[in-house]
DNA sequence: GACTTGGAGGTACC
DNA sequence: ACTGGTACCTCCAAGTC
């Protein structure tokens, strides 16, 4: 039988003691199929330099008699071969132990303890991993597939199911997924603890809410049932009816799945959503994750958080926030409560609130589908995978699955006594910060260095493989410090080839983007600029395969020798350097553009390898500012105004989180105010007002709030600082408080009348939770002082304006002097 | 007891 | 633990006088 097919999910499974790979797809008529392939698992033995032929032949006869039986299966070698393979760019011989199953290739390893033999490898790669790379078999690639019709499976789910006899890529049209969302309301929040009041489900044309509790409505998305029981019963038929790819949830690997499963339990009924019958499973440890038999189970957040994030605005990872910013659509209003404690006519809103949870997760998958999707196709690691991996992870896998093309065996992953020494070792020199002159400069140029320490790696050849352990003819010398010389081999390493790879994809499909706008391009050209972006980052990363701290370290050190001598270069040209971070340079434009566009062609020609400078673009006006303690520059801080307006704000108050809306919306306008202006007096008299509104207790509730992250367990602080002090506080109120949550307080007036000759007490005893906070009841003294005054005094000292005194009486007369 | 200093903690920049 | 180092700033607590 011939089909068209195209891999989505993959898993194995034992039979007859042996692995056989199942992959779940659809063929061209979107029929779901399912393909069996019988794999046989192998790792790798590298010889040592110099064995004999002979002593080569003994040994793997020994190898070939290796069983490892266990009470659960009986083990063996199957056959072994011979190969001239590449370890670390090292020619070595090695020999491919093949065995009857994945699952006993490290009890197997670790009896190929012979002398002659250097190392083991690759016993500690997933066996889908090896599956895809040796089989070709990429996820969401199209295939002509032979096979003939597999039925030893009782019943399994899916249109066909064929044994795999030959296979062939083909090109065919791009694939979208059938995806349905899912969200649940529950009683308690602990896992199992409460009933599961409702869950929604939305698919293309499809919304339904499922509950069991009574429907005095007429609301035809939902759906009523007798009990829980039923309910969970019903959702597992819907999930079986309707044909679906990829289940996508949001913290649904940590709530939502495992509270189905746990209430299934309780009910004493079978979660059977997987197309063999079977219920989600979770694996152990810290990081759940939830998989379901051939269906792709997606928690976004996971996914956002790692690939998303750093270029979001919103505060927190929350799905309104996250929703809000990627598709423009939010939450419906519900205040939480026990389903006991719900007024009748507060069940409609219930029921909706609890669809459109699910109708955003349905359209963040869709939206996040074209990046999920090249992830999964340039790293060829399967969809559920690459949806839960790090950006760490995602390299290794990259390089794991290109090194064939290298004749390369792959490193094992560090154990866990490796990673302990390697964190030992501390941090080594970084970037480079330019001390840059508190003032407002008037037109800036901006450079930076593309992909800058990628470029740097590619450029010098930096790599674990290249690395050389002394100095050898023509090799390249690396200053890491004064008496630290470090060294690399100048024959290019995979590392580094694979690298220049990735960095000339993300050129090219970004230049193909531009050309043709769609979703697709966009998301390959992000991937690899991702993935470029964490390669230096993986370097230096203690849980690498590939770990190379002097590689690392290396990057850093000819990235701060590159800028620096730049800076020079610019400086010689009779420019003058008002700042630089890492791969940046802001310099005084005083010659025309096109003088400085000539410039930055000749500073090109003089840069090595692939090194490359851009214009990231000209400025009216900028600021810079002292730090708060001393009187030299802050780093890290500035903001700009281009030619059309647009104002760039980094590292200011206004950009954190950490600080109150009053603080930031005021310094926001302050450096707006004096960008536009080019001086200060109008933001001075808007300063002003805002003073007057705080002390008159006209300031917002809400914006006063100061909101920090609990980044560990509340016992484990030190000391008891604000946002440690308003959690423990919300825990014993029974709110919902662990690592990760975002705690929110506003500084109130001293109530037990602590003060102390006029000095107020700690701030942690006038925190309070919000909504315990009336209008007006809020500190004058914390705000004007913790709050608003440090974030536009040293704005303001920029013009020799002393903010402090403005709240008394006797300043308000100096600024009118203004 | 008032003031200084340093570490812990959080969040930014690149 | 889940890419790296650099930097700012607040709050608390220990140390100094």
């Amino acid at each position: 039988m011939k089909i068209k097919f195209i891999p989505i999910d993959y898993d194995y499974f034992d039979w007859n003691e042996r692995n056989f790979i199942k992959i779940v797809g659809r063929d061209e008529n979107n029929k779901r199929v399912c393909l069996i392939d019988e794999y046989t698992a192998s790792f790798w033995a590298i010889l040592k330099d110099d064995v004999s032929d002979k002593k080569i032949e003994d040994i793997r006869k020994k190898i070939e008699k290796i069983k490892a039986d266990s009470s659960l299966r009986n083990s063996s070698v199957v056959r072994t071969e011979l190969h001239n393979k590449k370890f670390l760019g090292k020619n070595v011989k090695a020999i491919k132990i093949f065995i009857t199953n994945y699952k006993d290739g490290h009890a197997i390893a670790d009896q190929i303890d012979f002398d002659e033999i250097e190392k083991r490898r690759e016993y500690d790669i997933n066996l889908i991993t090896k599956y895809i790379i040796e089989k070709k078999v990429k996820p969401l690639m199209w295939y002509e597939v032979e096979g003939e019709i597999f039925d030893k499976f009782g019943s399994y789910d899916a249109d066909i199911c064929l044994k795999i006899e030959r296979m062939k890529e083909i090109q065919e049209k791009e694939f979208f997924p059938k995806i349905m969302a899912y969200d649940i309301e529950t009683d308690k929040f602990e896992i199992g603890r409460g009933k599961i009041v409702m869950i929604s489900l939305v698919a293309k044309n499809f919304k339904k809410v499922l509950t069991w509790k009574k429907c005095p409505h007429n609301l035809d998305f939902v759906e009523c049932y007798k009990d829980e029981a039923e309910m969970l019963e019903a959702f597992v038929d819907y999930i079986q009816k309707e044909n679906i790819d990829v289940l996508a949830g949001y913290f649904s690997d940590n709530f939502d799945l495992p509270y189905l499963r746990a209430r299934a339990e309780k009910n004493g009924i079978k979660l059977s959503i997987g197309l063999d019958g079977s219920q989600p499973k979770l694996s152990k440890g810290n990081a759940i994750s939830a998989r379901i038999d051939g269906i792709v189970h997606i928690d976004l957040f996971k996914f956002i958080k790692t690939n998303y994030s750093q270029y979001l605005q919103s505060e927190t990872l929350s799905l309104n926030e996250v929703a809000s910013e990627l598709i423009g659509e939010k939450k419906l209003e519900w205040k939480h409560k026990h389903s006991s404690k719900i007024e009748k006519d507060e069940w409609i809103k219930y029921f909706e609130y609890n669809l459109q949870d699910s109708v955003l997760v349905y359209k963040l998958m869709e939206k996040s589908w074209p990046d999920i999707m090249e992830f999964s196709k340039i790293i060829r690691e399967p969809l559920f995978n690459v949806s839960r991996e790090s950006m760490s992870v995602h390299v290794e896998n990259y390089i794991i699955h290109n090194l064939e093309k290298f004749d390369e065996i792959a490193e094992k992953r560090p154990l866990n006594d490796e990673i302990l020494k390697r964190r030992m070792l501390g941090k080594y020199e970084g970037a480079f910060v330019f001390q840059p002159q508190p003032g407002l400069y008037e037109d800036i140029a901006f450079f930076d260095f593309t992909s800058m320490y990628s470029s740097v790696i590619v450029t010098y050849n930096l790599s674990l493989s290249t690395f050389l352990e002394k100095k050898e003819i023509n090799s390249t010398e690396v200053f890491l410090s004064e008496n630290h010389k470090v060294y690399f081999a100048k024959e290019k390493g995979f590392f580094p080839v694979m690298l220049e790879e990735i960095i000339k994809k993300r050129k090219q499909y970004k230049k193909e983007y531009k050309e043709n706008q769609n979703a697709i391009l966009k998301a390959r050209s992000n991937a690899f600029k991702l993935l470029a972006n964490a390669s230096y980052g993986y370097l230096g990363f203690f849980g690498a395969r590939y770990y190379c701290r002097e590689a690392a370290a290396s990057t850093a050190a000819l990235a701060r020798k590159s800028i620096l001598e730049t800076i020079e270069k610019i400086k010689k040209k009779g420019y003058k350097v008002i700042y630089s971070d890492t791969d940046s340079i802001a310099f005084l434009v005083n010659k025309t553009q096109k003088k400085i566009i000539e410039m930055l062609k000749e500073l090109n020609s003089e840069l090595p390898g692939i090194m490359e400078l851009d214009l990231e673009g000209f400025y009216k006006r900028g600021i810079w500012v002292s730090k708060r303690t001393t009187t030299e520059g802050a780093k890290k801080k500035y903001a700009l105004i281009d030619e059309d307006g647009k104002i760039k704000v980094r590292g200011f108050e206004t950009v954190r989180r950490d600080w109150c809306r009053l603080a930031k919306k005021v310094q926001n306008e302050i450096i707006s105010l004096i960008l536009k202006n080019g001086n200060e007096k109008k933001a001075l008299e808007y300063f002003n007002e805002i003073v007057k509104k705080v002390n008159k207790k006209e300031i917002e509730n809400d914006d006063l709030i100061i909101k920090t992250q609990l980044k560990k367990e509340i016992s484990s602080y030190a000391a008891s600082i604000p946002h440690v002090v308003v959690a423990k506080r919300m825990l014993e109120a029974g709110l919902p408080v662990r690592i990760g949550t975002l705690i929110e307080y506003i500084v109130v007036e001293d109530k037990q009348k602590n003060m102390k000759r006029g000095k107020p007490g700690l701030v942690r005893e006038r925190a309070e939770l919000p909504d315990r906070v009336a209008q007006g009841e809020y500190d004058v003294e914390y705000y004007l002082n913790n709050q608003l005054i440090p974030a536009v005094e040293n704005i303001f000292e920029v013009f020799n304006v002393d903010v402090k005194s403005l709240k008394d009486g006797k300043t308000q007369k100096k600024i009118s002097e203004f």
